[in-house]
DNA sequence: TTTGGAAACTTAACAGTGTTAAGTATATTT
DNA sequence: AAATATACTTAACACTGTTAAGTTTCCAAA
């Protein structure tokens, strides 16, 4: 059976190349000029030929952005060292900030694209598991703050969503220029960047029940 | 010069014709389903037309935007008998989340589609007034606060950056399906947003100096 | 080794998109 | 009445995702 075993790597090749082309566009010329028959040009098919191994242009989008949560996932290895659960949650967001202002493309069809969650509704027994991973992550690392006496106890799911939409929603407004006026200085990615260090560090100072209050 | 008058009468009526077209379609079909064509159906007109009056979609999606902030501001009108300023702050990010979350067409292409901004970058002399004014509000309430001793002194443009990101960020996660499992029920519409109003409630709380911490 | 059939791939097309150059009516001015 | 300016349309260009049908390639059984 070593015929039927190489024909399956071939058509797992054949799909790399495929995603490897998406990425190629898509990281070098964005979401929008993500083609079928682009991809095609660079594998060298034909553009049907792409069909024979994605159901749709969905379904390629959502495998895109499986490879960002991976590239996230790598990014947060830094955080196993810090012993700190409130110290580790500033790390968290710093890196969640730092990913997408880096990697906008791969922000984007994570979490702003409606493509990837069409396809998961799409296709029946697929779900957003590398999305719901981190959310949990996040709940537990929260859990951990409260148990430990960092943060005042509270509903853990709200505390996440008002943690995520914080930073969520500074990267995202970033991402679609509407934060380019926030100051009168010139806002360019990294002073950007930096005022979300600065607001995330504001919010958990804030929370911070670990220190005395003057 | 009666006759140049009602020619240029005539010229905005047919422009709110497509504007009001372009509306029904958003609303109705989502932005994706705006398509010159379509919305040249709906006035009688052949698609040519609509570029007699608008320079491309893009300027479009800039008009309906605008109508967006203006809807917006309408629904804000609440916030003037509030004499609180920590009070006036809650309330103007439940009116936040509730206009999201109820009007995600509008939403989407006032705080998520790049198309509007596209359009102002394109365009001298055109800018964000609109969004730039309602961060100019954000922002002026949170001095207020500060000086009233409602919250911690801190750099205005900071704690507004995690404030709006809190309130964008849960919105467009929502609108995006992205909150759809953030806990085991089922999540309505209706249900995150009242999570929402939780989260901004346990910011505020947190933040608020006000009152005696136990 | 030849033949049958499955698998892999392509050609051609459908139905749609935003946008524009060129042409035709309509209305106003000379 | 003729010339001109305005308003609008026809036809096309260059794209898009997607699919039905046809072709080539490859492997296994006769």
């Amino acid at each position: 059976m070593g015929i039927v075993e190489r024909k399956e790597k071939q058509k797992q090749d054949i799909k790399k190349m495929i995603l490897d082309a998406s990425m190629k566009l898509f990281v070098e010329e964005g979401f929008d000029n993500v083609t079928i028959r682009k991809i095609a040009d660079l594998i060298e098919y034909s553009p049907t030929t792409v069909y024979l191994y994605f159901k749709d242009k969905d379904e390629i989008f959502f495998q895109l952005s499986q490879v960002g949560f991976e590239k996230m996932l790598e990014l947060n290895q830094n955080l196993t060292t810090i012993a700190n659960p409130l110290m580790r949650l500033y790390k968290m967001g710093e890196n969640y900030i730092h990913f997408g202002m880096t990697n906008p493309e791969f922000y984007d069809v994570m979490f702003i694209q409606l493509a990837p969650m069409d396809c998961i509704s799409k296709m029946e027994e697929l779900e957003w598991s590398a999305g719901n991973a981190a959310i949990e992550n996040l709940k537990e690392l929260l859990k951990e703050c409260m148990d430990k006496g960092f943060i005042q106890k509270a509903p853990v799911e709200i505390v996440a969503m008002a943690i995520w939409g914080l930073v969520h929603g500074m990267v995202s407004l970033a991402i679609r220029n509407r934060l380019d006026h926030i100051n009168k200085k010139v806002t360019s990615k990294e002073h950007l960047t930096k005022m979300m260090y600065q607001s995330i560090n504001w919010l958990l100072g804030s929370i911070d029940t670990s220190i005395k209050k003057k």
